[in-house]
DNA sequence: GCCTGAAATTTTATACTTGAAATAAATGGG
DNA sequence: CCCATTTATTTCAAGTATAAAATTTCAGGC
């Protein structure tokens, strides 16, 4: 094997290690926070995203605007905001000029559900990633955006 | 505010920000995995996944070190076995000495099914994380890996 | 004023995922 | 030995997720 093979081989096994462990602290954290949301609201991620992107955007958000947001697909975000409508946290409302489009916001009951939920998400994130110095957290941030982009 | 206080809701808002940055950079990766995993293979990224671990571990695997190694519950590690051995990529062979437990292997087939997958699959990542110099790989991966522990 | 194509959302079928309950088998005191 | 507990796996119900098809509406050219 040649030298220049032998370097490609390398950087793409270190790639490839970097794509697992990328993926099992995903997954750490996640299966971490969903336990805790569960036992501490009897609620899950998927609707707490739902939650924290609509609570961002006060005004309220397309539900396509909301799948690209949270990356997920559109029959998915469906399914979640049919659920956040039945528990009363969010309503749909219809746009005025495109009678396609439906644009969902958080109730006022939604507003201070996800306030407390909000308050105990930050400190299980701060515990989770405690082992990380103000330094660390810019540098993984930073690098992990350059993952942003959507080559599709 | 005290300027403690101030320093604490700082650190606060950057773990915040990487949990979200370290979440879209993980979908990011998943989606396009997966779309490619589709399109080549018409394979999930799950099964991949389980036949990733069981061609690592020619000898099997049990159900629940599936499970473990993965970090998916029981009952999801079930049903994917379930589906790769209906398509004949895997079998279950009982364990002598333990009537309980299972160990799953792949079959030929599933050997070189996954060998076809695994260097398209590298190649697709060596593609996604391109931006990366060799340096960064190797900090992103040990800073990643501080994440790993189970907090259980 | 139509018609074609694009856009926003929902629906559908299938697969993945979890947590909890059920089953079955091993283990280890008493 | 027996029984309670633990361990390994499956089953189940509910929720999450995708891709593709179906609906409905919009927008522009003719």
């Amino acid at each position: 094997m040649s030298t220049t093979a032998k370097a490609t081989e390398k950087a793409s096994k270190k790639r490839l290690r970097l794509w697992l462990q990328l993926l099992r602290a995903n997954r750490a954290t996640e299966n971490q926070l969903r336990e805790n949301m569960r036992l501490a609201f009897d609620c899950t991620l998927p609707r707490f995203d739902v939650l924290s992107a609509l609570d961002r955007y006060r005004d309220g958000l397309r539900m396509s605007d909301l799948s690209a947001k949270l990356m997920v697909s559109n029959g998915n975000v469906t399914g979640i905001v049919d659920r956040l409508e039945a528990e009363g946290l969010a309503r749909r409302i219809s746009v005025d000029g495109d009678r396609r489009a439906m644009r969902v916001k958080l109730t006022e009951a939604g507003i201070a559900r996800f306030a407390q939920m909000a308050a105990e998400h930050e400190t299980w994130v701060d515990t989770l990633f405690a082992p990380y110095s103000a330094a660390e957290l810019d540098t993984l941030t930073a690098l992990l955006s350059r993952l942003e982009e959507d080559k599709t």
